[in-house]
DNA sequence: AATGAATGAGTTTTCATTCAT
DNA sequence: TATGAATGAAAACTCATTCAT
């Protein structure tokens, strides 16, 4: 890998851990192996790479949406997947759902400043229209649903659980993060979600 | 007040707006009106107030849970009014919701610290079991819901919102925080849990 | 006790303990169990109290030293109890040897500002010199010798010892703190200077 | 001289002069002329920059005691020359006076975390040890002496002199900081200790 | 493309001292 | 004589960034 792909390696994991205003430029530059300089070279500044780190991780998200390939599939069938792989999607990409997260905290001003933003934008809101338009006239789905809040309400199922699972954990007195526990979030929010959709 | 609430508040202020590595104690003084040095006397140090903070945050939303008193409503009343204080809760405390999220960023290692840590459990779980059965015994509600999985559920539709408000408004080329999109996002996440708590 | 003496005393323990610098009015305040400011109250401030402290501690020895009353001894025994006494001095007050470092470390400055400094003075010189005559004149002693020389030799044999009792047992690899390695250590000093003293 | 060699000369100065508490960094970083921040690059922090001040320190001294190379001398003449030599050493490096004994101060908390405190270990016990005996062989010396008590009051003579110079110019009212006081300090210092192991 | 040394501006923290009562 | 709250000044330490090569 090129110095500068092990830079954006280590920046996203650090940035992940530990926020914008956590990460450490030094402990990028030598998780990355490399001299600290190579961040100015490469990437102008500190604020400059989270940026670049963010665009990675959104192309991350948009490329794996994007051989989803749900248009083929039966209503039901589609939905049940395209719930269970965004579920999955944040069990596996813990340091995504940090990094949105902090960004969020910053009121999204990196993002303002990315100059391609749509970039961005998720290509899944025109499949979900399309899984919910065919599921109404199939009549297995409600008719009249906002893609957009059915995919906000998705995300925002699995989002959550990962995103505080240490203080969810620390309230219920249990560890939310064992293989067990999250088995059960993932059967739950499909059984939810399906049910919601019904007519 | 005294300078303790003082300094409690803003704290409570520039932790929710900065996370805990951006936020400045000599901002934090100024915003209270007070000497610098009365953070260290009253609370030790930044990390201490911090966890001062949270604590308080905590009293907060259980003092208004306590207050909600859904016992004596019919089920589907009750649980369409807890979904819908939840949601509002969350629209209104949005200082809240990024104090939970940086103490997640930190793996909840501050809560960790706070002695009686059973003062944040929510008293609302046990509620909430009450309602499921009431509704299940009435045939309003399907059977064997989980109360913990319900809650995460009813708090991740809203959460979700208002924590990734920028980054979603960004990506959807929308302002989700004005009133009318609040509005809406109300409707669909009530009108989504009570269908999806229908047998 | 007074207030006044509590402070006195806790004040003495910690400028003992850690030398001017290192030593916090704070701790010499709670050790004492009053009020912080009553050491503003009773001594003007930190610097003040130091002088204090010294002067009573001159105080201390100089009592001693006036208890001692060699001069009707035979010469050897007066020496031998007066180099016995002086170690011993020195082995039980090692609060007194740090005292008296640390105000070496600063040039004695406080000393200085001492108004009746002649308090301080030894009046063992005195002592010292007719015995070292009468011992002279019994043929026991070299003569010539400058009681002051003297005093301080037999001051500083046992006091390099305990001043530097920490780094002369590490470089030595034992503990020269022990019972046994003190009473050891008397036997050799006085030995040696007993035997320094002979014509 | 490079910047860390710089740092280390003025620490060394700074923390003899002042003591670890009273010394400061950035009157370190001033005496060598360089940025205080390369005080906390090349030693991580105060107390592991006194701990590397000490260690160069003895380094000096036992350098010192290396070259001496007395074993081919008459026993007489080497004891005198290594009084003489322990007392100049003493006279011309008053810092290293004043550091051994704030060193003790603090326990010897620094020398313990040093990690090859082997080298610190003084290699002229040996050599006294050598002298002693043969000197006890020849009938010039007293027999059964012990050379680390020996080693002891040889340091102890010089060092209390010149430890403790301010405080005993002011109770003695005199200077003995002058060339001639010190002079005279000297002789009787080697005096003493001559006569004291003659058999 | 790469590096080691250096730095300015800030950040938390400490501490002797004073104020108001 | 006594106290709790408050403060100004300075201390150690951090960190993104730049310089010289």
């Amino acid at each position: 890998m090129s110095s500068r792909d092990l830079l954006l390696a280590a920046a996203h994991e650090e940035f992940a851990s530990r926020g914008y205003e956590g990460a450490r430029v030094d402990a990028i530059a030598k998780k990355a192996g490399v001299n600290k300089q190579l961040v100015y070279h490469h990437f102008g500044n500190k604020e400059d790479l989270y940026g670049k780190v963010l665009e990675s991780a959104y192309d991350g998200i948009r490329e794996r949406e994007r051989r989803l390939d749900l248009a083929r599939l039966r209503p039901q069938t589609a939905m049940r997947r395209l719930i269970e792989t965004s579920f999955d999607y944040l069990a596996e990409n813990r340091d995504f759902v940090a990094l949105l997260t902090d960004e969020n905290l910053h009121k999204g001003k990196h993002m303002k400043r990315i100059v391609d933003i749509q970039r961005m934008n998720t290509p899944l809101l025109g499949t979900l229209d399309g899984i919910l338009r065919r599921g109404a006239a199939e009549g297995v789905f409600r008719k009249g649903l906002d893609p957009l809040q059915v995919y906000v309400s998705i995300a925002g199922m699995g989002f959550f659980y990962f995103n505080n699972i240490y203080t969810l954990s620390a309230i219920f007195g249990q560890n939310l993060d064992s293989q067990e526990a999250i088995a059960s979030r993932r059967r739950h929010v499909v059984d939810m979600l399906m049910h919601a959709l019904r007519p």
